[in-house]
DNA sequence: CGGAGGGTTGATTCCCCTCAAAATCAGTGG
DNA sequence: CCACTGATTTTGAGGGGAATCAACCCTCCG
């Protein structure tokens, strides 16, 4: 969908489907940003910045809506409300880095895991894909190692973990809360930074 | 400056001196987001959404103009270049904390803490606060650790590792590029995400 | 002069990686 | 229906990078 290095992108509004976002390194290996659902916004960077600096690739299936440069910009500059609401979905996406960067600076492997997966949790249910028992995720557990920092050995023995402590259950496909309230306690989950009321318009 | 969980924040354009943004862990332990430098541009979130889900706090003396929310939010509807400017902004900032989750998910703590300073580097820069010599730097060992997800102990034989492999000299508050091309390919740094050409303005 | 903050170094521990190999599963074609 | 292939999950053994604990040093400052 998008290609770091490229020019001329457009942004997408994804309908169905899941994606991610992604950097490669000289070495070779790969650093996951985000995942992104139905609802999202993304592309935003590769417009402004004109040359995309990351990649984004599509998981499952994918359908979703084009959002043209020129639209956009177009828009900016006609619609100040609608400039307003892609700043907010851009700081959203941020708070959403940056909590990703607290997993990855300042929790362990398990906690890590407990916290992305109760994140992904609330996302999904803000757009009807799951609720308070759990979820389906295709996520494999490759792309679970790349997005937190671990090798895809690790991921599967901190899963066991979490399941055998009667927390979390991920298996074929699917994400099962079995102690919620013990998950959120353990992963140190605040979901404010997911909650705010949508753009402040005026 | 900014406190985490508290509403009504303004936001601030750094004149002078240095700052960092951070959350802190249920655990005690704290992760920086990033630091804010002369130039820097900061709060928004804090603005957008109301409740601030980070800390701001000055590491050196540090100047800034206030931008309060009331001025912000009108002048996005009165000046839509404005409005793209601060998006433009935003979207830097995003890929700012985007490399450095990429140092903290792929990196080891020497290639982390070199593509840190070095990043460093090019932003001092930019603003005539440093060169390819080095630059002045008031950050702690103990800041270095909380915004690269290392202990300060760490910290500290890494820098000594740098020091004794000819790449890179921090002592006293300076920086020095030993070998600034070495440095660069052992960190893997590629500048680009630094160097869009500012809003892309219509 | 005592105390605090920061820097430096050593010893030990442990979390997570790497390497390696089964086991399971989905799809594919004979 | 089964053999074959490739992707994914699972488990084990061993090693290493970074944390932790514990000193000791220096400088600055009231």
């Amino acid at each position: 969908m998008i290609h770091q290095g490229q020019v001329g992108h457009s942004a997408y509004i994804v309908a169905s489907g899941w994606a991610c976002s992604y950097k490669l390194l000289p070495s070779g290996s790969r650093q996951i940003i985000g995942f992104q659902i139905p609802g999202d916004f993304l592309g935003l960077r590769a417009i402004l910045f004109r040359t995309a600096d990351h990649n984004v690739e599509p998981i499952t299936r994918v359908q979703a809506s084009e959002v043209k440069e020129d639209f956009l910009l177009d828009a900016f500059t006609r619609t100040p409300r609608l400039a307003t609401a892609v700043l907010w979905a851009a700081s959203r996406d941020e708070a959403m880095v940056v909590e990703h960067l607290v997993d990855l600076g300042r929790r362990n492997a398990a906690e890590r895991m407990a916290h992305f997966l109760l994140e992904l949790g609330v996302r999904l249910r803000l757009v009807g894909m799951g609720d308070r028992e759990g979820y389906l995720c295709p996520l494999s557990q490759y792309l679970l190692a790349d997005a937190l920092g671990l090798s895809a050995v690790h991921v599967n023995r901190v899963l066991r973990e979490l399941r055998e402590e009667g927390m979390l259950t991920f298996q074929k496909g699917k994400v099962v809360f079995d102690d919620y309230d013990a998950l959120v306690e353990f992963a140190g989950f605040h979901r404010a930074y997911l909650d705010h009321d949508g753009p402040l318009l005026r």
